[in-house]
DNA sequence: GAACTTAGAGTACGAGCGTTCGCCAAATCA
DNA sequence: TGATTTGGCGAACGCTCGTACTCTAAGTTC
């Protein structure tokens, strides 16, 4: 540790707790985030990271939105260049399954376990989580209706339907890789994608 | 509270500290399952509850049993007088949409809970609960085999991507509830496990 | 009815939790 | 250069956790 503490350091010294912290809470939940195991890892005082957050629920709000800022990275971002529609929808999907394959995190995507873990605990922590989830689903839904009104789609296409079914998939992959490590999973999330948005 | 303190009545303690327990754990996780609340909750004594399960580890176990057992006469039993194939898997899955939208428990699917919140921490729970998905698996697995060899289903059917669906559809319909009561997902539940069951 | 078993109470324990406070040294600003 | 801000440390706090004891009164078994 050089004893260095500009405020550049700081961000820095930020930064590393909430990846850190979001490595655990992928692995033990929100809930396994803990201040004290976190300044035993990363070698610092209990107050010193406190003090980053000045409360534990921020301290896992903010770790909630780092893994969704860096989920956007790699899912939503890289299909932008595609202008709205079907292709750009194929795009993330396609990024969503390869995410929920081979994580950033060593116990999956926060986010889905963040749903199950506080879908149940009203506050701002839940309220952060149901957050996320909306904009992730709005993503998927804005690519879903310029589809339909690009004509890409049929005519009385359900979009919410193929929405409900798009999100199921990953769901379920993802229980099916952490549980059970299921890689034919994989083929199974795709080809339940590619069935939800053909509505024959 | 009268104190006698049978041998029956020793079940029947035990059969309320778990009620209450798959009540906590619905909505906070097995995690959330403390024995001083239980204590407190039921007006006895830490030392009486954890008396009666010797570590909290067990516990917790048996509660996530005690969940599956009432989700299993709720839910499969009641299907069991139709012959295995199409029609006790069509029961059967209605029944676990019913069971979803209308849970016994107040923070919904135990199971469900419990699969996100274990499934990146080995240990005895973890085990518990990968032995209660896969006997649910199994049990809807079987109803599609016998379907398939029952010619109910087309020849080549896909069982596995079939299993994966209505999976998935159990985990999103959970999902909507518990993070938006969103009633309109139960009907979204229902056609996207009739569309699994439909691979033309 | 005596011997034994057991449901549960009561107390205590060590450990870990989040948070607070005072402090220091370096970075920043005037 | 002097005054101020701030990243981080160290120690302590009140609380809750799971678990381990002893002890009792009632049930059960012979």
């Amino acid at each position: 540790m050089s004893p260095r503490r500009s405020a550049a350091d700081a961000l820095l010294t930020r930064g590393r707790i909430l990846s850190r912290a979001a490595e655990i809470a992928s692995e033990e939940g929100l809930d396994g985030i803990t201040i004290g195991r976190l300044a035993e890892e990363l070698e610092m005082s209990k107050s010193g990271v406190h003090k980053h957050f000045g409360t534990k629920e921020t301290l896992q709000i903010d770790t909630l939105d780092k893994a969704f800022v860096d989920f956007w990275h790699r899912v939503v971002e890289p299909a932008l260049p595609e202008p709205p529609g079907l292709r750009r929808l194929r795009v993330v999907c396609a990024n969503s399954v390869n995410y929920l394959a081979e994580p950033l995190l060593p116990g999956g995507c926060l986010m889905t376990a963040a749903l199950s873990e506080y879908d149940g605990r009203p506050g701002a922590v839940r309220d952060a989580v149901a957050e996320v989830w909306s904009r992730w689903q709005g993503q998927l839904r804005a690519d879903l209706v310029a589809a339909v009104q690009g004509g890409e789609l049929a005519g009385g296409f359900d979009v919410d339907q193929a929405l409900f079914e798009i999100l199921a998939a990953g769901l379920a992959l993802n229980a099916a890789m952490q549980l059970q490590h299921d890689q034919a999973a994989v083929g199974r999330a795709r080809r339940a994608i590619e069935r939800a948005l053909d509505q024959s």
